[in-house]
DNA sequence: CGCTTTACTGAATACGATTGCAAAAAAATT
DNA sequence: AATTTTTTTGCAATCGTATTCAGTAAAGCG
């Protein structure tokens, strides 16, 4: 028996089971009230024709969708956004929301994605790793669909967003650096027009200036090659840096395998190499990265709930949140004398 | 000025611009005969009041939705899966297609996931390493929703699937190991229960059997440090094996970490290490894994572009396809003598 | 200018559900 | 048994758009 897309509706199944149309939505919207019998009945004649509520027509009269947009950029080249959006996807299904993904580049332009996430009436809309134009942002929020970005914020902007402490984490690492005597460091950035490196670089520039201590700065377009390419002209100098700190994890690896495979240097004997993600290949035995672990299942957690959050309470005011990053200390960077020194060493995860 | 949800529609956009709704419904629906002056007219009011048409109204009527639901395991611990969940999404996205994700475990049953994607009138679904139940599979035919697979078949079932050649594949590193002398292969298998493991395996064992060499066996479950692990395990052996082929990459570089850094071996002097992928992290200078390239492009063009043309033509018969991967040779694994035993060495990508 | 053909337009209906309301049935109370 | 109260039920309106159909305006033609 081949039917053509599904065409059972209501009120066939009302028509089988001998009761009204408005009977069998009742006995499907699991509140309403509807005597046991009736809603046997009901639940009997869908099964035997196949019936599922079409959401559509659902929503179109509730005007709920129950779904949320999702847009993030970086998944292939930064295992750091695989796990963000594997761990928000699941986060929205147990809620109970679908999601209608986006993947974007970073630097690509919203304008023409959003329109198709309203035009779907997504209930709001969740930004990773990709930047939203103020103006855009403010267009969603005024029709009453919210928006929560992971690691962007725009300034002044009415939107929640949840972002790693990355000018915090810029100096912790700034901070270990010098403790064990650095004399020479590097800053690796990422994209330059990203809040993230621009962040981190800040922090760690920050102390570097206090203690007068200059940097040396290359660019590395958040990639392993650009990183590795990078680190090789850091490190053929004839002044090279004795410690990178790169504005993510992928890119300490390609330095790291710059300089180790690349160059033959001793890492950390001779340069030190630090992160910002703490991936989970950073904790493999052929890099044992360094760096600064963000705390993904917080952001993750945090800007769901506040999303669904301010989808149920439009009125709301957007949070907004600053999370500490954890230093994660592996081995390779130089340690302060005596390791001592306060620093906490986290656990591998 | 505070909307609540986005209230603006066509009827109040026809007020405006002093036509019918019809008319507004027209200039929106890029074919319908409309005068370019009330075109005009209406999308001058459309901008105005900020209006977009409702994409649920619109499928309620037209029975197209442009949605595909896309079902994907294994995101988190194997890059092949992101980026074929990256190519997926943006090639939906080029042609039109919404994108409505869902991410679960790899032995997760769908039976719970499908009627959401069918509730919400997804117009096909693609499902990637992942199984669906052969049951559930005819069930979203039967009603008229394609379905098609990457990476995964159930036999006899009326779905389109597209698959790596694994078996030949398997078939092929046997070959490359026989060649190059070694005498006491190893295979380990990732979780028992899929059939990219068991393909790679029987291909990879036919060629043994044929030339009467034995193999050991341990079990990887697809993630690194299962794979670790187990490496360690059949290496500290006492007759430990001189090659071992790895049901995926991800385990491979788990396994070349527990050769070296573990346990101080040479790679490939000492034992050869061969993978199944190709992902980005196999080519750095770390690992060079010998590995066998999946044609992901080609298996994501091919399922995407299958699943929309059968969308378009329901009676047409799924198309299933078995796709050769290529032997990418890096320094993992021995080579056989004179290295010009007509072996193709893969550039990288 | 009158007539046919063509191009637009608007009124009405349909898509498949939810839901307020009033009638009917069942249960509780007197 | 009659009345009140409560629980169920069906009718009808509604959500926002697409589309048919009939009608009107415009254009083409002799």
């Amino acid at each position: 028996m081949k039917h053509s897309r599904n065409s059972v509706t209501s009120i066939e199944v009302a028509k089988l089971a001998g009761v009204s149309q408005s009977s069998v939505s009742r006995a499907f919207s699991h509140e309403g009230p509807v005597s046991v019998k009736t809603r046997r009945k009901v639940l009997d004649a869908a099964r035997k024709l196949g019936y599922q509520p079409n959401a559509m027509a659902r929503s179109l009269i509730t005007r709920r969708t129950s779904m949320v947009g999702m847009v993030i950029a970086n998944v292939h080249n930064n295992p750091f956004y695989t796990e963000v959006l594997d761990l928000l996807s699941r986060k929205f299904q147990k809620l109970g929301q679908k999601v209608m993904l986006f993947i974007v580049n970073r630097d690509q332009n919203l304008d023409d994605i959003l329109p198709q996430l309203l035009e779907y009436q997504v209930e709001g809309i969740l930004v990773t790793a990709a930047t939203l134009s103020s103006k855009m942002a403010e267009e969603c929020e005024r029709w009453g669909r919210p928006v929560a970005m992971i690691n962007r914020y725009v300034p002044g902007v009415h939107a929640s967003w949840f972002c790693c402490a990355n000018y915090e984490g810029g100096k912790m690492v700034a901070k270990l650096l010098l403790d064990a005597n650095h004399q020479r460091p590097a800053f690796l950035a990422g994209s330059e027009d990203t809040t993230t490196s621009i962040d981190r670089e800040r922090g760690f520039m920050e102390i570097l200036n206090q203690e007068k201590v200059e940097a040396l700065r290359e660019i590395g377009e958040y990639t392993y090659q650009d990183a590795y390419d990078a680190a090789i002209r850091l490190l053929d100098r004839k002044d090279p840096p004795d410690a990178i700190f790169c504005a993510n994890d992928i890119m300490a690896l390609g330095v790291m395998d710059a300089a180790k495979n690349g160059l033959g240097l001793k890492i950390p004997e001779e340069v030190s190499i630090i992160g910002f993600d703490d991936i989970p290949m950073s904790s493999w035995s052929s890099y044992s990265l360094t760096t600064v672990r963000q705390p993904i299942q917080r952001m993750v957690d945090a800007s769901v709930e506040e999303l669904l959050n301010r989808i149920e309470n439009p009125e709301r005011e957007p949070l907004q949140e600053v999370i500490p990053g954890e230093l994660v200390i592996r081995g390779s960077a130089r340690m302060p004398g005596g390791l001592s020194s306060g620093w906490v060493i986290s656990q591998d995860r």
